[in-house]
DNA sequence: TTAAGAACAGGAACTATTCCTATTTTCTGT
DNA sequence: ACAGAAAATAGGAATAGTTCCTGTTCTTAA
């Protein structure tokens, strides 16, 4: 018996329904404004609440490292995403766009679209300090 | 005569050598409290301007995907970035980090550190409409 | 049916960052 | 060196994305 199952409330199948009938990579103010025509009650917070909720649970995406707001993406399948530096639009690369010796080929349709002109790459981790205190504590 | 010369106040040189003397990428109320022990005055806009004004310069990196905050970094050798999960610590990462064939050898040393697990891989570049604007306006 | 827990709407609070204004400092040309 | 112009500063107000709080409603399980 899992401890938590998952609870799709109407307002969390609305919200994972609009953001799967869009590739725009919403932000949770332009999720809110989908949301509002079919839920026009709804309150930004249960947007908030409810896209980390559907993150945790898997079911979408949080690009928080994009722009000055976080966005979301329903599609899960592995790929990776490009930024305009003018406007703020998000697009999509396939997987192997990072791979050089690939990248002719692939990246020939996104460039159609996105001019690349850099990239960011950070790894994430848990630093010595942080391990050293969670087998103490 | 260029248009736009290098103007080093007290405050952007303060600023400047207190970055330089740390390897801890701090965030901007870090570096305000390092700067304040000597410029006890020293207001926090200015240090927003002037760490602007110091990457417009190409004198520091500015860090704005990690972590909530912004983190500065005055080493301007090409290398990687590394984020603690837990408490948001930032390493760095030699520059071939990424190359899985090097990466058992080179990163040896900062898993020593960072037990690393995930990277974070975005790109920038302008999309045609913004070209498009571009071209005309 | 009822009690307990989860989710909700609405709005207040928080906080990193930017913006504003009057004042001070720095630079430029004479 | 000096006067005018331009830039930078301190201090604080404003902004905005996100989180938090409270009272109410809904869902679940016994």
């Amino acid at each position: 018996m899992p401890t938590t199952c998952l609870r799709l409330t109407p307002q969390r199948n609305i919200i994972l329904e609009e953001l799967r009938g869009t590739r725009s990579h919403p932000t949770a103010d332009e999720v809110y404004d989908m949301v509002r025509r079919r839920l026009p009650h709804i309150s930004l917070g249960t947007i908030y609440r409810n896209l980390d909720y559907l993150h945790a649970q898997g079911l979408i995406r949080k690009l928080d490292k994009i722009g000055s707001q976080m966005r979301f993406d329903a599609s899960m399948d592995p790929h990776l995403h490009i930024c305009c530096m003018e406007c703020g639009k998000v697009g999509d690369l396939p997987e192997d766009a990072a791979s050089v010796s690939v990248r002719q080929e692939a990246m020939l349709d996104a460039e159609k679209t996105f001019q690349i002109t850099g990239h960011w790459l950070e790894f994430h981790g848990v630093c010595s300090d942080c391990r050293t205190k969670g087998k103490i504590g």
